[in-house]
DNA sequence: CTCTCAATATGGACACTGTCAATATACAAC
DNA sequence: GTTGTATATTGACAGTGTCCATATTGAGAG
């Protein structure tokens, strides 16, 4: 045992070096240029290592995907306990947190909603299953707020609790896939003076704020 | 000239016969197995022959890219005339028309989100604006509607047209992506009964219904 | 401490890809 | 018909994902 710690073999724990390489890999030259080799590359080992830790780059791409909606589902979590207000105003900041976790984690999330990178001849069912649960167990974060905000008596009662969820979600979903593929600049351009950070936030707002308020004249 | 027509060259009309086949290919083995040169074996030439055409394997797709938004521009706009009743209805048909469009053309749609695909150290700018604009016609139709609606004083007028399509196009857009991705495939397995596309149809509108009224309770 | 074994890493090989260069073909206009 | 140009083919190269055989390492048994 050397460099004081629980690294395993040779390499030390070269999975997790891995992964963060192949998310660096991503956000910095984009998924074109996400490569197994390169991954390999910059972990400073073989192009054949990663084999010992994944049976395919498609399992690699489920793996981040896994941890993808795991970090997701925590940020949502802790939004939601941290939050102060009405179960609506604490449900309305998950969707605010949901926005500004894809776009923190821009590459994360890209590769999170790539599902064709994640099938292959080798990877079977199970794979499926560990990200659906994974997404599931985010998804059910929104699930209860919504729930609660219902049973709060703040949202519609009609339509059921996971339509209410599905059409915000869908939402977020867009409107993060839209921005991420910089189908959106040219409603950021105008205004310079506002950081286009800052003008991205403000943008999430309103569109949740008209989801929320609908769009027929009240 | 030979077989009863326009065929201008060799082959008669690769071009159009590559992008045929790169969109079928795509609709049935997925695009991972999109390739350049299987585009060019399903048409029947050799690996090279599509360099005459396209400079660039990522020029092919925004050829497609931007037939699809054309494409995409012409079945709303056709929708919207073909509407009858108040703006706001006929507004809501050009969503219902957008998300029909999506799931009938599930491969043109996969490809038409897919940037990351288009970009390549070949092609310039000139195809960005290409795609942009497309892609801003058919987002027109949306706007327009949304406009009348507004004027006949059907939605709302705080936020702005922009932001009202924005929201709506979001909804759509992520509502499809998610579909597409078989994200949602756990809320339709249930009461087969009803046929896929039926279900899928009803939930659509659902959604739309969900933005369209608010999730606020009025 | 040595030995052994399984986990881990390496190097070579293969089929495949996108792309380039050189070559061959066929149409259109003169 | 000849010529020129647009089109198609062939061959090559680097790079990729993945398989195979081989080498190295660390941990536990004796």
């Amino acid at each position: 045992m050397k460099q004081g710690g629980n690294r395993p073999y040779h390499h030390g724990d070269l999975r997790r070096a891995l992964l963060d390489a192949a998310l660096q890999l991503v956000a910095e030259r984009g998924i074109p240029d996400f490569t197994l080799r390169e991954v390999a590359r910059q972990a400073g080992v073989s192009h054949n290592a990663p084999y010992n830790h994944f049976a395919d780059k498609a399992e690699l791409v489920v793996a981040l995907t896994v941890e993808g909606f795991q970090k997701l589902e925590v940020t949502l979590c802790s939004t939601y306990e941290q939050t102060a207000g009405t179960p609506l105003e604490r449900t309305l900041a998950i969707s605010g947190a949901y926005l500004r976790f894809a776009l923190e984690h821009p590459a994360a999330y890209s590769l999170m909603f790539r599902p064709e990178l994640r099938q292959s001849s080798h990877n079977g069912r199970e794979c499926d299953e560990a990200v659906e649960s994974a997404a599931g167990a985010a998804f059910q974060v929104l699930l209860d707020g919504i729930a609660a905000s219902q049973q709060a008596g703040e949202l519609r009662r009609e339509p059921s609790v996971k339509m209410l969820a599905l059409a915000l979600w869908s939402t977020m979903h867009g409107l993060t896939v839209l921005f991420l593929d910089h189908q959106l600049d040219h409603l950021l351009v105008e205004n310079k003076a506002v950081s286009s950070l800052e003008k991205t936030e403000q943008l999430m707002a309103q569109v949740i704020q008209v989801v929320a308020q609908g769009l027929i004249v009240p």
